[in-house]
DNA sequence: ATGAAAAGCGTGACTTAGTCACATACTTAA
DNA sequence: TTAAGTATGTGACTAAGTCACGCTTTTCAT
């Protein structure tokens, strides 16, 4: 019935994109909740990243759903609840993890049953928060290691549990 | 009925802390939703700043409210919508702004109709997710140019326009 | 098929922010 | 009034981000 995922970033004057959160099939999309219930609008912006296949639900419909669907209620309060999770381990990230470590979790996160991350350094970069530079720098100190191997375009994981425990609080 | 604020952080295991948000008089708070819902915990923090008078609304209630009491329906998707609005925001200054534009803003924020700011560097630099070295040497900074005043404990706001100038979006 | 443009990556030099270590001043309470 | 605790200042260093390039690979129009 769904299928598709969207992915909602916050752009700074500077051009620097970060990604807030990922909206998945089967996941309430609440991009516009805040304009459902006060009007509040958000300076976030929502991208289709695979061809969509979606329901949208008018504000009148949306009401009712709430208070007769005791389903749809239910999806609703837990995708809310994801996205809280989510901001929170993002503001966590950014503001008190180092970026290997940050960069690392993204490649875990990332990767294929194989190990392979298909993405540029670039998506990796806004993916984490940082820029290209730093991302290049990072990986290639991550392949001097021998924790990954690079070539255009995407990134093989040699070593997860390795880059696992760098992805943890290093003390 | 409900007094005090309650602010809500996030400690890292290096010991620095940045707040997330504030719940304040007459707002649902919503630390626990995620267990309301589907058992989900947060690893934030809340902290009464203030003595408290609140209602607490049990699982059970919370489920009979939300079908049945369209008012509080309705306060509660605000305070919805509010932490999420309060969120971005803060992913957006930690992960784009500068840090004299925190400051700024922070300031601002802060600061009574005196312009009066009461609180303590370091109080400042969880406020903005900063450490307190750096939080000093920027609102020195502001001194020599005349926008603040500095004495332990709080901070004279002199020039809030140049403030407020600083703490948008500088080009 | 080929040459130009675009996309992806690497890197040096520099700036900004955070860390570490320590000095100093103010406040409070025994 | 002095010792302990709290608040602040600062130098030296590290980490991350910015700027400005250059180089290679891919794409695409002709």
């Amino acid at each position: 019935m769904h299928s598709g995922t969207i992915k909602v970033t916050l752009t700074a004057e500077n051009g620097r994109e970060i990604i807030l959160y990922r909206v998945r099939p089967g996941e309430v999309c609440l991009q516009t909740f805040g304009c459902l219930v006060n009007g509040t609008s958000y300076s976030a912006e929502g991208q289709a990243e695979t061809d969509l296949e979606i329901d949208i639900v008018p504000v009148g419909e949306f009401q009712r759903l709430v208070v007769q669907d005791a389903d749809f209620r239910q999806q609703l309060f837990a995708a809310v609840a994801t996205r809280f999770a989510d901001l929170e381990r993002l503001v966590e990230d950014v503001a008190l993890s180092p970026i290997d470590a940050r960069l690392a979790r993204a490649l875990l996160r990332m990767m294929d049953e194989q190990g392979q991350v298909t993405a540029t350094q670039e998506a990796l970069a806004t993916e984490i928060g940082s820029v290209r530079e730093v991302v290049s720098r990072q990986l290639n100190a991550f392949a001097r290691d021998g924790l990954v191997e690079l070539t255009r375009g995407h990134i093989a994981v040699l070593a997860p549990n390795r880059l696992d425990q760098l992805s943890h609080p290093a003390v």
